[in-house]
DNA sequence: CAAATATTCTCCTTTATCGAATACATGTAT
DNA sequence: ATACATGTATTCGATAAAGGAGAATATTTG
């Protein structure tokens, strides 16, 4: 073990990959932040998507600064096609995991 | 962030429940190996249970030792309500998360 | 004491967490 | 026009927690 993706790494592809061509660090922040219940922080967001860079899993493309007052340029991420591989092994993974466990759907 | 169950925890967890009352160690390195098709060593499993017991997730019990040769005491794992909780509360998020991923479905 | 099974321990690397610092673009007052 | 204020976005750095590999130790029976 273990090649798998990391917690934080399966749930910012994801959220990549959900925000399509919006995907920058700001937005994935909010989304994940919204879709897990937590408040997540710059670290805990910049920090995982170099390395799903390093690991080819991400491409990132600079673009261009906002039109509004402030602004910095973002940086948008694009999900690879060995991103959507390692998504589907891992969701294979689910299966195995967590088919025939009925008793937690009842609530 | 992040109360999260971790990659291992979750693993880990999910085969105690699926192993029932024949969850120990060895039985739970053996599985998750076979779930993950990767082998798991000792240090990779004991931890998180470590981790799991206190954070109340689970609890162990002393099992006596098997009657063929060789064969020292087993701890069995159990599941409490607190660790099937924090699996509901993961299965929700993934809910969330891996809805309308339909693309990765195909394969 | 030999052999088999199971768990504990230790060392080291990688991830995770938090938030301050920095960068960058534009609005605004002088 | 130019300095500074303001809003957005990312980089950095320090520390804590989790992951990974396998040797060492314990326990039980032949």
């Amino acid at each position: 073990m273990m090649d798998l993706l990391t917690r934080r790494e399966e749930i910012i592809l994801l959220s990549v990959w959900k925000l399509k061509d919006g995907a920058y660090g700001m937005s994935i922040k909010d989304h994940v932040s919204q879709v897990t219940g937590k408040k997540w922080l710059f670290g805990s967001i910049y920090t995982p998507l170099e390395k799903l860079l390093e690991k080819g899993y991400l491409i990132s493309e600079k673009g261009e600064p906002t039109p509004e007052r402030g602004g910095r340029a973002k940086v948008f991420f694009i999900l690879t096609g060995e991103g959507l591989d390692a998504l589907k092994n891992l969701q294979k993974i689910y299966e195995f995991l967590w088919d025939d466990i009925p008793a937690l759907e009842v609530r």
